[in-house]
DNA sequence: CTTGCCTCTGACATGGATGTGAGGTTCTAG
DNA sequence: CTAGAACCTCACATCCATGTCAGAGGCAAG
């Protein structure tokens, strides 16, 4: 498929895909006048970029645990392996920390609930 | 506290309270000559901003949720209860997310694992 | 008074993913 | 053949929390 049929599959811009591209994230194979062609895999792999964006990692640091997915091979993973522990690690971390705001969230609704129903002293959280 | 004792004790820097302030996240009483000055109180609610920050909210939106959280009256929560509402679910959305994107980390790093074991493919040793 | 550190305002710089536009080529449908 | 999408590259713009620098004033200690 070409960049566009990407695009609209994946919900990506065709901008951001071309970006991709240049930091090493997806490959394409190119028409003779040099347009971009897909297989249906990429549909899957950006997908999969997305997440890892979404998860808070630079496009840097995905490049360094791509090589990891695509071939589970000796020497890619002993460092990508160990990267990708530690960015498992920092997402836990980063987790929790939300799960936290989330219920420091629910405790302030919660008062304002309380308050709205039988007014007092306000309560900072 | 003058600013730079706020900021070590957060931990945020001086730039940022100030730009904080800016936002109308933070306020200030001023010394004569002009210099902040803050209670003890403030690095609660810096500490709580800076979740906020953590989880992705914009200045915009702490912004409209403070009020909120100083004096839980009627007129600011009628609106910034619902928006803190719409916030949670958001912010709830995006742990789910994480956490899926964590699993697949662990899926691939299982995978790499057992192909480190016993190599199914054999490329080198 | 002077030295040194803290603070002030203001303004420009940064980074990273993405938007946007120009100017040109390619593909597809009529 | 032609019009209009879709594509190409290049390059500049945007957002937003921070960094950083410059120039000036504040304040405690020697």
């Amino acid at each position: 498929m070409r960049i566009g049929e990407l695009a609209s599959r994946t919900g990506v811009s065709v901008r951001s895909l071309r970006y991709y591209e240049e930091q090493g994230l997806l490959t394409s194979t190119r028409s003779p006048s040099g347009q971009r062609h897909y297989t249906d895999d990429e549909v899957d792999r950006v997908t999969f970029i997305q997440r890892l964006y979404a998860a808070g990692l630079s496009s840097r640091t995905i490049a360094e645990l791509l090589p990891c997915v695509d071939t589970p091979s000796m020497e890619n993973s002993d460092a990508a392996l160990k990267r990708m522990a530690q960015e498992r690690d920092r997402l836990s971390e980063h987790i929790t920390d939300l799960i936290r705001t989330r219920d420091a969230l629910d405790g302030l609704m919660a008062a304002n609930r309380a308050h709205r129903e039988s007014p007092r002293i306000p309560v900072a959280g």
